[in-house]
DNA sequence: GTAAGCTATTTAGTCATACTATATACTAGT
DNA sequence: ACTAGTATATAGTATGACTAAATAGCTTAC
């Protein structure tokens, strides 16, 4: 799927909220993840973006360790503000995304015939 | 529900779309569809900014008319590729929003009890 | 030993899009 | 006159994902 990068704004930290809460991991595993999940676009400098941005406002934890696979990783977990932000996140995703599914489906109103 | 703002982006112009697709309509009463289907903030200039867009690209075409109501309106309709373009965009959301739902509901891997 | 390739973080700058806030204008009711 | 609802239009801002690249560590193959 090409070009929904800007269908990705707002959800992308989300998803990267959702990945550090199942446990303990690191910018580059976090795009690989995404890659995975089928936004085969995402590019490690938008990571790298996104886990500043949850570093700035305090939603995660940060340990640097070694690798035996190249350069040190900065792990992340999520803290108690990065939890509470991630379930708000889902609650606007669910009402977002109902709220277009809705459009998407509903009875044509006015007497259109469907 | 506020504060989606970010996750409108990229769907609000398909939203737009959808509502003109369901038969000639103006930047007011688009707003108001909005407004009622639960995007309750979405105010005109941003609905402007948007039909200006699909102007600008060749995707609906305009019929100006009086209103007893106030000034005249400008209506709109989806022509040929404004429908091909909602179609895209339908197809851009079904993808996104499976995945992001994957994501959310997964079942957690490596080993991580869930 | 060095070049290539994967791992991994970081940065500078760009672009698209929704936002705020306001101006303009027409009609109806007080 | 003035307010309120209808309706289009515009200037400027903020957000967030993008491109493109630099830097660095480790492994493998030549």
């Amino acid at each position: 799927m090409e070009n929904i990068t800007e269908m990705l704004k707002g959800v992308l930290e989300g998803c990267v909220l959702e990945i550090i809460s199942r446990g303990e991991t690191y910018g580059y595993e976090i795009t690989q993840q995404l890659r995975e999940l089928g936004f085969t676009d995402v590019v490690e400098g938008t990571v790298y973006t996104i886990t500043m941005r949850l570093e700035k406002n305090n939603l995660v934890n940060i340990e640097k360790k070694p690798s035996t696979m190249g350069p040190p990783r900065k792990f992340y977990t999520l803290n108690a503000a990065g939890q509470e932000h991630l379930e708000i996140f889902w609650k606007k995703w669910d009402f977002v995304s109902s709220k277009i599914d809705e459009l998407k489906t509903k009875i044509k109103s006015k007497g259109e015939v469907i």
